[in-house]
DNA sequence: TCTGGGGTCCTAGGACCC
DNA sequence: TCTGGGGTCCTAGGACCC
């Protein structure tokens, strides 16, 4: 008697909340079950969006991403709140920890979902079972309900968590790949969105079926690299591993903010970088990273957005450092156009214990670091008859408190929500 | 008076080097 | 006497996901 464990070959848990943040709402305050409630960024502002909405707006035509306004118009009894981050990272936290009881092989991909890999969790129980007590626990003894996909790889565990949903447990097995896939159309699948899909539409592939059976080398010319992984997907194969250690590979921290309303005031843009700057410098502190690349996003009020970035080989994490070059970033790119939103990401991180083990290596000289700085400042002044990085303390004097938060609630608040919804 | 904010990965061209 | 074939780094943009 087997415990449904194949011989060879892995069993992989996809876990998927449903309607995470609404769900930790209604378990924090219950007389909000059975209502349509929404979770929107700024509900008194203009430009709020749906992030979330429970199912009783969903049957509405409540979605992601639509403007607050538009789903008011749908469901006007709609319960809207605003995102309550600490709030949800501490279920996010909770809900992980359950699934660390059953193996330590747990990779979180998003603060609501993530994957187990249970090959060698047999004494546990049938795949079934396991993924059954990890549900219930997650609904009696946390209030969320969740959804969980059982497969031999990430992909198609990943696709049959979706296939039930609410409190759904959906095993995908390879055999049934062409009754149960196959039929999909291929905007299901997960890395196919609106544009890939009107590709391979073009190319009469509609179905994931039809994806299975495409033509590898006409899909590599199309859609690259990319091309070649959906037909492998399509087939159910996919080799990538549970990686536990993946949350803590951080590649970029960014900060962006839309405005309340377009604006060329250089007064207010350069405020807003300088939010943004102490924001990125904040979080790379309590990461303990610093990186390389300042990168700097402009949206225009048409949309149309730009990237400018700078690399500099001297580990940036101080604000002064990224303010100053995104104001330079800033002062060489803006057109003066009207402009809607402003961003701010590091990129090229290290973890500053590794740069610090660097500089021992090669034996840097601080004050070498300094010189170049100080070369960048020079080019600046001449280039615009001004210290631009004297703006900052123009700019900053009003509020000289507000770098550093103050509360704990402040703290937590700004603290990174890493591939947060 | 539509469309937020956090990310990842891939591509493609130019500079530069050997 | 007119131009090969690698490789890496940097930059900008695009597609996608939650």
């Amino acid at each position: 008697m087997t415990h449904g464990y194949p011989k060879n070959g892995r069993v992989i848990f996809h876990v998927d909340m449903n309607s995470f943040y609404a769900s930790v709402e209604m378990a924090y305050n219950p007389s909000l079950k059975g209502k349509p409630l929404a979770i929107a960024g700024n509900p008194e502002e203009r430009r709020g969006i749906i992030v979330t909405s429970s199912y009783e707006a969903r049957a509405k035509g409540v979605k992601t991403t639509m403007p607050l306004f538009q789903a008011r118009k749908l469901c006007p009894e709609l319960v809207v709140l605003k995102p309550n981050f600490e709030r949800y990272r501490k279920a996010s936290k909770e809900m992980f920890k359950l699934m660390a009881e059953i193996t330590d092989l747990v990779e979180p991909v998003s603060i609501d979902e993530g994957y187990l890999d249970i090959t060698e969790c047999g004494s546990q129980g049938t795949p079934l079972e396991i993924a059954n007590r990890l549900q219930q626990r997650l609904l009696n003894e946390l209030d969320l309900p969740s959804s969980i996909g059982i497969a031999p790889n990430k992909f198609l565990a990943k696709m049959a968590s979706d296939m039930k949903k609410p409190l759904g447990i959906t095993v995908l097995r390879k055999r049934e790949l062409n009754k149960v896939l196959w039929p999909l159309d291929v905007a299901e699948m997960h890395g196919v969105g609106a544009k890939t899909k009107e590709k391979l539409n073009q190319l009469s592939i509609v179905t994931i079926g039809d994806l299975a059976k495409a033509d590898d080398s006409q899909l590599r010319r199309v859609l690259g690299i990319n091309g070649v992984r959906l037909i492998q997907r399509a087939n159910g194969e996919d080799e990538r591993l549970v990686d536990p250690d993946s949350v803590f590979d951080f590649k970029s921290v960014g900060n962006s903010e839309t405005l309340r309303q377009d604006t060329i005031d250089d007064t207010v843009l350069f405020s807003l970088l300088r939010k943004l700057s102490v924001k990125v410098a904040m979080r790379l502190k309590r990461k303990g990273y610093v990186g390389e690349t300042v990168q700097l996003m402009i949206r225009y009020h048409d949309r149309k957005t730009i990237t400018r970035s700078i690399t500099v080989h001297r580990p940036i994490a101080e604000v002064d450092d990224i303010y100053g070059l995104a104001i330079h970033l800033f002062e060489t790119h803006w057109n003066y156009d009207p402009i809607r939103l402003l961003g701010i990401t590091v990129q090229g991180l290290v973890e500053k214990q590794n740069y610090q083990e660097q500089l021992d290596l090669f034996h840097y000289k601080e004050h070498l670091k300094k010189e170049e700085i100080q070369t960048v400042i020079d080019n600046l002044t001449s280039k615009y008859g001004y210290n631009p990085f004297e703006h900052k303390t123009q700019i900053s004097t009003p509020h000289p408190t507000s770098e550093e938060p103050t509360t704990s609630f402040q703290k937590d608040f700004l603290d990174d929500y890493t591939k947060d919804h």
